[in-house]
RNA sequence: AGGCGUGUAGCUCAGUGGGAGAGCACUACCCUGACACGGUAGUGGUCAAGAGUUCAAAUCUCUUCACGCCUACCA
């Protein structure tokens, strides 16, 4: 009769057990991927994450849902692939090494660019590693045999092909162009790198004194410095206040340069005075007008951020010093009509937030036309599905608007451009290998200085870590991938140029599906900084409550919202639910323990079937809402079917059977705890691993591994609506009882003696047959089946469903003035909802439009309300009758 | 300026055409032989406001308000 000696410590260790289940999977290659075996391919490829970083929030969110889709399909039989891999995140890795080598007072250019790599290549060594373990603290469920950095050798080979391929078709070309210049990290950088914030600026108003008797004109902007690259002053055709033919022109101020006034349709003449100065090196619009009038392009500010030789006597000022003494100096001279303040956006570095220089240079660029709308018609044609749908709007948008992707920069880690120029012809060679003499002229050839954007490498992820250009069995057998799951903050940098480049190159999408989580935020919902110090480490969560808790906290939160609001308490709770699993456990297999054999006959009884049919439609559910991506209702209803069903209910119901003398039924009720354990452990796994892994482990006769083990699938078989409708009836009665206890404060040590009246001999025998449950789960002493005429005692609480009536006698405890207070309260609020089901039934346009079930349900519904009506009434009737009796 | 999103119980959020839900918090009772990180029973909401469509609206449409995010060539 008693269980053995229990098994299990009272909590779940994680500390000590993470790290060991990890291992075990690691060490029987429970990840690895293989295309020769069958499956449909699942295929995951992870955002890289920066070589050097650390896991933060948005990586952990990020990885625990891919690693959930990873493993339930895995568990589903599919050929389950998650590639895993880093970034070399060009801009930021280099600035942290800068940082360092500052540290001991050496700078790049002190070393070198070859030394220089050496050192970064040394750094990655030693940090590269640091965040692959935290994924796995994660449990992320990686194939780390194919574990790919974007400068492999694999990878840059897939770079140089990209690159070449595409210049050849004339898709990628150099020219001069005005650039997002970042002055501090003295590289260019791509539109949308570019971070606008709100400023308060002034808006300068200066004259342009005209010439030969020519119009002066007053012209506002925001950067007088920049006047000395002026090439012109630019007005509306349209606008009346200025001459609309002849050539006039004005003197360029603080210079002795005259410039043109010129006639645009770009100029705004409801801005400032409607003039604008035109500075073709300095702003990407007057560049383009610049262009549209052949006007010369001169620059007054280089790549330190510091003014050049035109503009004189400023030369060498920083633009914010300039731009102070040029105020003074055009005011000293009567040239300054007017300052007044102007709130504006202005262009931040997005790594450094340095004041973004427009300026221009000689850049590498990828026509995206082309590439954009073939990844917009992937999308319109659904052979690429955005998850929620709702992003494909600003998706189309960017795509309609966007612009040619400035690739090359200024650094020394990343791909290098593989562009040489010849000394002598000065031809550009692009080339696959490495070329050593001018094809034309046989001269020397010096390569390009720059390297690529960190997000061109990305941007063939999918396919270059599969082992394109050539066809290998990982390319033929995953790609394309099916799902990429991602935050949708990289939507343009990254996904929208996957798209690109793997139609472009592969001619077949990247991915199937995308799906865009919400942003972690803090419990306040601001963003996390190192700024504002609340920055959450995942680490010290998942020291502290375990990985499984804190995976569960992200999940259940990973619904369609934007943000993602994570605290510790929230963590906190999850981790009740991983100890309630730990202990639910700990009854089970302590019962499991004394099985004789697990092979034999299951119990038939009605806590068995029902539990059965439960879990099919958990099961059901929670197939159906991964399948869909809605995680945090997947991980709800694991978690009700887990907390509510198996606990509270199956585990109280099949206690007596566990406990009893019937050892037949002890034993066949075990086995069926058994399967149903066993299943639920695998319904948990994706979201919680390690403790399911951990007590598969203590299941008996379970050798191999519960993450290899399959999932369970709906099976219509196993629903038994009989048993559901049943249990719900035992159900109804149990919670009657303890209703009454607690509303009349009945203490626990006395007894009570419900009596049912169902309406039907079948819920009568079943009340019977199962009234050692139910004093079980009332703590009620005993229960009876009332005869047909039986009026209930005045002084009983009672209570009425659709199958009958209960009434507990309640001796002497009831007030008999509250009583008919609250039955009075009820029956109100009873009269009201069945006034508004009868005006239903009794609309014709209902009967006539509702679908039938529906309309069958109202009618239920009404028939329930009325008999309780009905038992209502007559307890108020006793109730008067007794008071006037007593008067 | 445009686009997108959000507004449901004190807090965090599900629900998206047919009886207002969960977790946490709160109240009362209970250490009942897995779990007090527990059990049982409760309190709490004109589903932001207004109008419309419909037999039926938290759910669809329009308008308004509040907050947030993204994009943009007002210098």
């Amino acid at each position: 009769m008693c269980s053995s000696s229990d098994p299990l410590t009272k909590n779940f260790d994680h500390h000590e057990a993470e790290g060991r289940i990890y291992s075990l999977w690691e060490k029987s290659a429970a990840f690895r991927a293989d295309p020769e075996k069958g499956g449909d391919p699942f295929v995951i490829v992870i955002p890289p994450p920066n070589v050097t970083g650390n896991l933060h929030m948005g990586h952990a969110l990020d990885n625990t849902l891919q690693d959930i889709l990873t493993r339930y399909h895995r568990m589903l039989g599919d050929n389950a692939l998650w590639v895993p891999g880093t970034d070399h995140a060009g801009i930021a890795t280099q600035a942290v090494v800068e940082r360092h080598l500052a540290g001991e007072g050496v700078s790049r250019l002190d070393l070198g660019r070859e030394k220089f790599l050496e050192r970064v290549w040394k750094w990655k060594e030693e940090y590269g590693g640091r965040i692959i373990g935290q994924l796995k603290r994660l449990g992320a469920s990686c194939d780390w045999s194919r574990e790919r950095f974007t400068m492999d050798f694999g990878l840059s080979r897939a770079v140089r092909e990209v690159f070449v391929s595409l210049h050849e078709e004339g898709l990628i070309y150099r020219g001069d162009y005005v650039v997002n210049w970042c002055p501090r990290c003295r590289t260019a950088i791509s539109d949308i790198e570019v971070e606008h914030e709100d400023r308060d600026d002034s808006l300068y108003y200066i004259l342009y004194q005209g010439v030969n008797g020519g119009p002066s004109l007053t012209v506002a902007t925001t950067r007088p410095e920049t006047l000395f690259g002026d090439t012109a002053v630019a007005v509306n055709p349209q606008d009346s206040r200025y001459p609309r033919t002849g050539d006039f022109q004005v003197r360029l101020p603080l210079t002795d340069r005259v410039i043109p006034l010129i006639r645009d349709a770009h100029v705004d003449p409801e801005f400032g005075t409607g003039a604008l100065k035109v500075t073709p090196a300095h702003d990407l619009n007057d560049f383009q007008i610049g262009k549209r009038h052949n006007l010369p392009i001169v620059s007054c500010v280089n790549q330190e951020g510091l003014l050049t030789a035109a503009a004189g006597p400023y030369q060498g000022l920083d633009a914010a010093s300039a731009r102070k003494k040029v105020a003074e100096d055009l005011e000293a001279r009567g040239l300054l009509v007017k300052t007044e303040p102007l709130r504006h956006a202005v262009g931040l570095c997005y790594r450094c937030r340095t004041l973004i220089e427009p300026l221009i240079s000689l850049q590498w660029f990828v026509k995206t036309a082309p590439l954009a709308k073939a990844a917009k018609e992937a999308v319109e044609e659904g052979r690429i599905r955005l998850v929620p749908q709702s992003w494909e709007r600003t998706f189309f948008d960017w795509m309609d608007n966007i612009r040619d992707w400035c690739v090359s920069r200024q650094l020394w880690w990343g791909h290098r451009i593989p562009a040489w120029y010849c000394v002598k012809c000065g031809k550009t060679v692009v080339s696959r290998g490495d070329p050593s003499r001018c094809p034309d002229c046989g001269g020397g050839l010096e390569r390009d200085q720059d390297v690529l954007d960190t997000w061109f490498s990305s941007a063939l992820w999918p396919f270059s870590t599969l082992g394109w250009p050539d066809k290998t069995p990982d390319f033929q057998r995953y790609y394309p991938t099916t799902v990429l799951v991602t935050g949708f903050d990289i939507i343009f940098f990254w996904v929208a140029r996957m798209m690109m480049m793997g139609l472009k190159m592969t001619g077949r999408v990247p991915f199937r599906t995308v799906v865009l989580h919400p942003l972690v935020r803090d419990a306040s919902g601001r963003k996390m900084s190192k700024s504002k110090g609340n920055v959450i480490d995942p680490l010290t969560l998942i020291d502290a409550h375990g990985a499984d808790a804190f995976r569960f906290a992200l999940a259940a939160q990973a619904g369609t919202a934007r943000d993602l609001k994570i605290s510790e308490e929230r963590v906190q709770g999850c981790s009740r639910f991983v100890n309630k699993l730990w202990n639910a456990a700990r009854f089970s297999l302590s019962h499991i323990a004394n099985l004789p054999t697990i092979p034999g006959p299951l119990s038939l009884d009605l806590p068995s079937r029902w539990i059965r049919s439960r879990l099919n439609s958990a099961a059901k559910d929670v197939g159906e809402f991964l399948n869909s991506f809605h995680f945090d209702r997947a991980a709800d209803r694991v978690y009700r079917f887990f907390w509510d069903e198996f606990c509270d209910w199956y585990l109280e119901l099949i206690k007596p059977a566990l406990y009893g003398k019937d050892g037949e039924a002890r034993e066949s009720v075990t086995r069926s705890l058994y399967g149903v354990f066993s299943a639920a452990l695998k319904l948990l796994h994706p979201f919680t691993p390690f403790v399911t892994e951990e007590l598969w482990g203590k299941l008996p006769r379970a050798d191999a591994l519960l993450t290899l083990s399959a999932f369970p699938r709906e099976d219509p078989e196993k629903e038994d609506q009989e048993a559901e409708r049943e249990i719900g009836r035992l159900m109804d009665l149990a919670k009657a009882v303890r209703q009454a206890r607690a509303d009349f404060r009945v203490p626990p040590g006395v007894k009570l003696s419900p009596a049912a009246r169902p309406r039907d001999p079948a819920t009568a025998a079943l009340i019977e047959e199962h009234s050692s449950l139910l004093l079980k789960l009332t703590g009620a002493d005993s229960i009876r089946i009332a005869k047909e005429t039986e009026a209930p005692p005045l002084d009983a609480a009672r209570t009425a469903f659709a199958w009958g009536e209960v009434w507990i006698p309640l001796s002497g405890r009831v007030d008999l003035r509250k009583e008919e207070e609250r039955i009075r309260a009820e029956k109100e609020r009873l009269e009201k909802d069945a006034e508004k089901a009868r005006a239903k039934l009794q609309n014709p346009g209902y009967l006539a439009k509702a679908p039938a079930e529906v309309v069958e349900e109202t009618r239920e519904r009404l028939e329930e309300m009325i008999e309780k009506l009905k038992a209502a009434e007559k307890s108020l009737e006793l109730m008067e009758g007794m008071r006037r009796n007593r008067d």
